[in-house]
RNA sequence: GUCCCGUUCGUCUAGUCAGGUCUAGGACACUGGAUUUUCAUUCCAGCGACAGGGGUUCGAAUCCCCUACGGGAUGCCA
């Protein structure tokens, strides 16, 4: 156990934004990394905002992907509370010492911090008004991605509304005191902010923590950073899209960070052993939603069956696509074939359906393919006429019968296979051939392929 | 406007701190080929980058300066 500190300040928005999110991986890692204690904090205080199920959707957010927290709501811990909304008391304790200073004052009914500094009236070309703005010297921070940055104040600023509701920047600085915090690992927006918290803890005579500021995720296409409208900014999306969360994670730790060498897919104790500060990159990244894919698409390969049909019989129970005493070793074969074909699970259901159920449909574009070439009537009534003659009905006796009759019509099997695919299953993708017929069975095949000719070969 | 941060293939990145091993490596994407007598998978190959200029040096992707471009901040939002 060590004694880091790090936190995670989300504000309860109704939304996971992916960047959100990646910050909090970050400061976990770091933790983790360290045996540090990772705390949560829900920065509450603008109250209109907030509501239980916007708290609810970050808290299974940040559990699907395996973000547990060390203290904070739900866990408790000794520097709690742990909502900014229940720490009103503590904020008035803390601007009452900077009043005391002299470090505060009140103007308009709000609470104003105060700058050390000479001070004069020049124009200010973003407010578009002459503004008071002092001469205070420059804040040096050493932050742990950036190395020395230096950035000077010029303004006092706002850090209790009129409202009597306090600012960001007091609350998170008062509550990095109270809370013992370390190291502060956010985004590169907060880099501009950080002089303003500098001054406050010097205001407090406190020493600031270790800064980090890690670079932002920047939309696919076109300028700026991810906003919640952008494909792929929120977690909810991959939760509905049922990606795997390791797959998620695997892809978030190396947006912005890398383990130095040509790995990528790497364990998630592989990366708490190798992540550190100084390793995160400065750039930003560009999301990509492929290369989110294939990931989620690696991991769905690289998973034991056991556990996919773990994952994937209440989907398909839901689907009503099996009832839940459907054999285990069946599934687990048919879901063998299809693990290898889908990228990801939320494709499964329409995927497989044709395993389980009469009613899949034919997909035009296939069926037409499929019987502008040769005579489909001959070949399917060869194919019938092959299958009914073999006692075993397993896949290589399935392969040699076809073969046979593409050997006696001249044709290649090539004439048969996605002809024979489109009867049975309705489409001309998905799993290996023979395999499929042979879970299918053979009665279900001879009646799926005379259905097929009634109903689409006039 | 001002301030802060950044800039290697289309994208994520390795290499930059400790200059030569970099005719710049990997991955995704894309293109082509092989395998699969189907679709997909897999395999192989190809395409493809040090933002521009100046300097330091025997030697610069790597160090310094300028410019350009990108991002962020500049709220009684967080």
């Amino acid at each position: 156990m060590s004694d880091v500190r790090v936190r995670f300040a989300p504000s309860p928005t109704g939304f996971f934004h992916i960047g959100s999110a990646r910050t909090a991986l970050f400061n976990w890692l770091y933790a983790r990394h360290t045996g540090g204690t990772f705390i949560l904090r829900i920065e509450d205080t603008d109250k209109e905002r907030n509501t239980d199920e916007a708290l609810q959707v970050l808290f299974e957010g940040m559990k699907w992907l395996g973000l547990n927290w060390d203290e904070g709501p739900e866990v408790g811990g000794s520097a709690g509370p742990y909502f900014q909304s229940e720490r009103t008391e503590v904020y008035r304790e803390w601007v009452q010492k900077l009043l005391a200073k002299g470090r505060a004052y009140e103007k308009d009914g709000a609470i104003w911090f105060k700058l050390e500094g000479e001070r004069y009236t020049a124009y200010d070309e973003y407010l578009k008004k002459d503004m008071e703005k002092v001469k205070a010297a420059p804040v040096v921070i050493d932050d742990q991605v950036r190395g020395r940055v230096e950035r000077a104040e010029d303004r006092d600023f706002v850090i209790f509304r009129a409202s009597g509701e306090p600012v960001f920047h007091f609350v998170n600085v008062v509550d990095d005191i109270t809370m013992g915090i370390t190291h502060v690992i956010r985004g590169e927006d907060h880099l501009s902010n950080t002089s303003k918290h500098v001054e406050l803890f010097r205001a407090f005579d406190v020493e600031p923590p270790v800064f980090a500021h890690i670079p932002l995720i920047l939309k696919e296409t076109g300028p700026g950073k991810m906003s919640k409208r952008d494909q792929g900014a929120l977690i909810e999306e991959y939760q509905n899209l049922q990606y795997l969360p390791e797959a998620v994670r695997n892809y978030l730790c190396l947006l912005g960070w890398s383990p130095k060498d040509d790995r990528e897919i790497l364990s998630i104790s592989e990366i708490i052993e190798l992540f550190d500060l100084p390793a995160i990159n400065k750039t930003n990244a560009r999301f990509d939603a492929k290369k989110m894919g294939h990931f989620n698409t690696e991991y769905l390969r690289a998973m034991p069956i056991e556990t996919v049909s773990w994952l994937a019989t209440p989907k398909l129970v839901e689907a009503g696509l099996i009832g839940s005493e459907f054999p285990e070793d069946t599934l687990q074969t048919i879901l063998k074939l299809c693990q290898e074909k889908i990228r990801s699970l939320h494709e499964l259901s329409d995927f497989a359906r044709f395993f389980f159920k009469d009613d899949y449909t034919i997909i035009e574009k296939a069926l037409n393919k499929v019987l502008k070439k040769g005579d489909p009537s001959t070949r399917l009534n060869e194919v019938i006429q092959a299958f009914s003659d073999l006692a075993h009905f397993d896949a290589e006796s399935i392969e040699a019968a076809i073969q046979k009759c593409a050997d006696a019509s001249g044709n290649g099997a090539g004439a048969y296979m996605p002809l024979l695919r489109v009867a049975v299953s309705g489409t001309n993708v998905g799993p290996s051939f023979y395999p499929m017929l042979a879970i299918l069975g053979k009665e279900a095949v001879m009646t799926r392929i005379r259905r097929f000719m009634t109903e689409n070969i006039s």
